[in-house]
DNA sequence: CAGTCCTCTTGATGCAGATCAAGAAACCGT
DNA sequence: ACGGTTTCTTGATCTGCATCAAGAGGACTG
């Protein structure tokens, strides 16, 4: 089950931004009061409503935050090492909005929340951390809601996938890194309107086998995607 | 055009969560090089993609945040006293991700950014409260996100109409305070999409006229819109 | 008070994407 | 290799919402 965390684990977690400047002594003392757990696939980390025990930090594998009402439900985003998550819940005590769960083998860090919030009370360094990657974690939001509400689906999926490809070697290959079921909800829409819009990105020199993704005219999927840093630059 | 701002401004912005814990000394400092100034309706303040010079404080009268892509636009938010926007690009000198332009005549506060971050780095207490206040802000916009992920125009204008009746006097009477072309865009919707739901929502008690509104059966239309703490309640 | 702007409304039509249904292909555990 | 499960694909249909078009009501203006 749960564990306390091996010191082996320290370092991954330290390298973080959020926990790379604070007190050694604090910093150990976050660590001695946390659990590190390896969790199989499609297991539930956390449902949305829960009071916020713990501060997760992913350390391997991936995690999915999904909400749902009255029925439905929707991916909201998608979680991979080395990063935390539910942020903002910890430090307003507040009930967790997103559900969690594993999609893959998973390795992941529990950090109780009420240490967490003790030591930014007290641990300038560390507050000042968490502020910097609240900002951060609240434009990648106003990013995704920019996506959703001014881009067609078509269009989004040709801006994931330019981002997909940055960065990568110039060969204009690459596979998915999600199924193809989990992406079509990240991005908005259904499995069976994600596999048409692949074929929609045909004539723009996009091809598809399996997971494996080919583009060969980039130029020409730019043009149509139309990338824009205040939406697509995780970065800034 | 713009002011020194006069002491006589100090309390209301002073009372905001933000700036209520901060020593007094450094509160000073940063009031003694902000400005403030009345501003017309439609008046565009923030074009996105502009570096994040000032921190605003709307004081009255109210501000639109926008986004556009590829021709489009979206209304994100409306911003009412007394509030701050756009923190987070701040707070990370990064540059705006929405425009904002006022609505009506509205008199806001502009605080440079580089005082704003100076003082964040030396005063903790005003450093905590950014937390705080960022924690909010990323809370506010993720229940938005699901709001408009997981419901249908009509359920949303419906959740609208109930968040809008909370709180007001029993009589189940109110005015709208956004103009419908406003809201529509607010809500996700086109102008005439919001006045065909008003029609839809007739069955579950809804009287619309002009701007003013009557919920004649309250029970029924909270049984359609189903309301969510995780997604209406703005306060957790 | 007519004239002109608006916003708001109403109807008709079009489109993006969801849903439904069924087949094809990939992935199991035995 | 097998049957069984699940994912992916493809086509047909449905629906919510946008768009287009035009008229009704207010509000300001000369």
């Amino acid at each position: 089950m749960s564990h306390i965390m091996p010191e082996s684990d320290y370092p991954d977690v330290r390298s973080l931004h959020l926990f790379s400047e604070m007190a050694d002594l604090n910093f150990s003392a976050l660590m001695r009061g946390s659990y590190v757990q390896n969790f199989p696939p499609q297991i539930d980390l956390i449902i949305e409503g829960d009071p916020s025990d713990f501060l997760h930090v992913i350390l391997s594998g991936s995690v999915e935050l999904s909400s749902g009402w009255n029925g439905r439900e929707t991916v909201m985003a998608t979680v991979r090492p080395v990063s935390t998550f539910i942020l903002a819940a910890t430090i307003k005590d507040a009930p967790y909005l997103m559900s969690a769960k594993t999609l893959e083998k998973s390795r992941i860090a529990l950090i109780p929340s009420q240490h967490v919030r003790d030591i930014f009370a007290t641990d300038h360094d560390f507050a000042r951390a968490i502020v910097t990657e609240l900002a951060q974690c609240y434009r990648s939001v106003i990013k995704s809601q920019k996506d959703l509400k001014l881009r067609t689906s078509l269009e989004r999926l040709a801006n994931y996938l330019l981002r997909q490809h940055k960065g990568l070697d110039g060969t204009g290959e690459f596979e998915l890194t999600l199924e193809k079921r989990k992406l079509a909800s990240s991005l908005g829409m259904t499995p069976e309107n994600l596999s048409r819009a692949f074929k929609g990105l045909l004539p723009y020199g996009v091809e598809v086998d399996g997971n494996r993704i080919r583009i060969t005219d980039k130029d020409d999927l730019t043009k149509f995607a139309k990338p824009s840093p205040l939406i697509d630059d995780y970065s800034i």
